[in-house]
DNA sequence: CCGGTTTACGGCAAACGTAAGGATG
DNA sequence: CATCCTTACGTTTGCCGTAAACCGG
């Protein structure tokens, strides 16, 4: 069993061909080279292929047989190398990428129109979840790219900093609160507090920060998603603290947002792939890409809080 | 475009076997080469097949679509190999013949049986022709083989000598010649003579050789096929000359048979192929074992004429 | 460190091209 | 005799194996 796709190229074109000579030139080769390679494939299969003669070349019965199964083989595999190929240019493939709920709407959305626009040929599946749930959608393959905020390194995951965003202060504007210019992690704890559930990474940076602090905050509410965040807020059930970033999510009424006191804390999103898996070409082009528009964007994505405003 | 199906089998044996030192095992290779296999396909294809790492080694998105094109190939090119080497082992293939009536009886048929029972895959296919036609379901290449009455050389056809039959002379019971222990040529000329119509190789023979005696026969009726022959016959419309071998085709009553004079006239049975068209190998075994059994069989087929029988 | 893959390099076999030979119309 | 395929032979290419490097757990 050592025959080659050489062998079979050969045989076809002679057969197409019917001429050794013809068939060699089209293959770049001698038309010694070729009578070689016809004969070890003849050889190889056991049958006589062609009949040669000086004024024709033509194909046995067995040849005729032969002769499908060739072109289907060689076939099907040009096919297969030019879809692998069209992958590699990007004209094919899939990328699935999970995003928290928020940066969804105010990062990948944006950056996908852009994507698509550039590479229509490139399926991209957005999964918005919760915070905490990316990671899970990482390890179980359901997803190429997570999108969130980082959480302390994970030996299986590699994160990739797309940029930082400042905590604000969400409180309703009949809240006491409202009337100042900026707000201190203090003046948190002695109101009730809205907050993201216990599992989120912004929820955690923000319980580590003010423990530093010594500050513990009087959660009235626990919500997994920012929206429902801005809703209670925007029903003056309490005050909150979340990324500026959040504020292009919705225009909710009745909403003051206010800018944290020192020390200043940020959250860090970032892009997150399996370290051990590597990107298919159109998530690892994806990657870049977004690594690139968050670059061009970044002032947009780092909105300042303007107290004025909201 | 220059990947190998070595680079396949590499390929889907890693895939199978998530290890490269085992896989190299397997193909009785090194790890290094197999490495190398592996990389040259990647680089061919443009994209990572493989996610390698110390513990494990994963098909990547783009390698399992690639993977199943590659299985398929390998697959299908087996099988067709697998088919030209059970041809080239007779376990299938076809072989028509083309073969004058009465051979097809006395002859074919007989043979078919011997060789069916050793070669059960191969199909034969017998088409039993005026002997006239013979030549022409070969050149229109309806049939590998004929079998039929020696005609001078033609340059496209191959004939291999199987046997010569003495001619014999038909004569109804109640007929004088009846009475005569055997029948000289110039005997024949003298009676209403039921001859095979003109294009037949014997009836040309059997004109060519009178004529070189200078005798000239007295037709009263043409025939295609022998059997008519012997109808007419039979039913005492006159007489006829056919090959000793015929008399086996079938046993009708009022015939006697009478041996001819010198110079003696033989029929050659042979057997054609296209000088061009090379045999297929079920084709070439059934000509091979015809001639074998011909040689074996040669007492029967070379019927002698017993002037008491019949 | 150990298991496993990759890289570097030398040797060898397979494949190619050149040139002569053979068959055929 | 001209053409086309095949054979013979010398050369080169490329592939494999050995050994060392490298990487990750």
């Amino acid at each position: 069993m050592n025959l080659t796709l050489r062998q079979l190229r050969a045989f076809v074109a002679v057969a197409e061909c019917s001429r050794f000579a013809l068939a060699a030139e089209q293959l770049h080769l001698t038309p010694s080279a070729l009578s070689m390679l016809i004969k070890d494939l003849e050889s190889e299969l056991g049958v006589k292929l062609l009949d040669r003669h000086t004024r024709m070349v033509r194909v046995t019965e067995a040849g005729r047989e032969f002769l499908g199964s060739a072109r289907r083989v060689l076939q099907d595999l040009d096919i297969a190398v030019l879809n692998s190929r069209e992958r590699a240019a990007y004209k094919h493939g899939k990328v699935a990428v999970a995003s928290a709920s928020v940066l969804a709407v105010t990062l990948l959305v944006p950056f996908m129109r852009e994507f698509q626009a550039a590479y229509p040929g490139v399926r991209v599946e957005v999964r918005d979840t919760a915070e905490e749930n990316i990671k899970d959608a990482l390890l179980a393959e359901e997803a190429d790219i997570g999108i969130g905020t980082y959480e302390e390194a994970q030996s299986e995951i590699t994160e990739t900093e797309l940029f930082r965003d400042t905590l604000v202060a969400l409180i309703p504007e009949q809240h006491p609160l409202a009337r100042k210019r900026s707000v201190s992690w203090s003046e948190l704890a002695q109101w009730p507090f809205i907050a993201l559930s216990p599992g989120s990474p912004i929820r955690r940076d923000l319980d580590a920060h003010l423990a530093a602090q010594g500050i513990r905050l009087n959660v009235a509410y626990e919500a997994s998603f920012p929206s429902t965040v801005f809703a209670l807020v925007s029903n003056a059930m309490g005050i909150a603290v979340l990324p500026a970033n959040s504020r292009q999510l919705m225009n909710m009424p009745g909403i003051a947002y206010r800018p944290l006191g020192k020390p200043k804390l940020m959250r860090r999103v970032c892009a997150f792939h399996l370290k051990h898996r590597s990107l298919s070409p159109a998530a690892e082009l994806f990657h870049r890409l977004l690594v690139e528009y968050v670059e061009a964007h970044r002032s947009r994505l780092t909105v300042p809080v303007d107290p004025a405003s909201g």
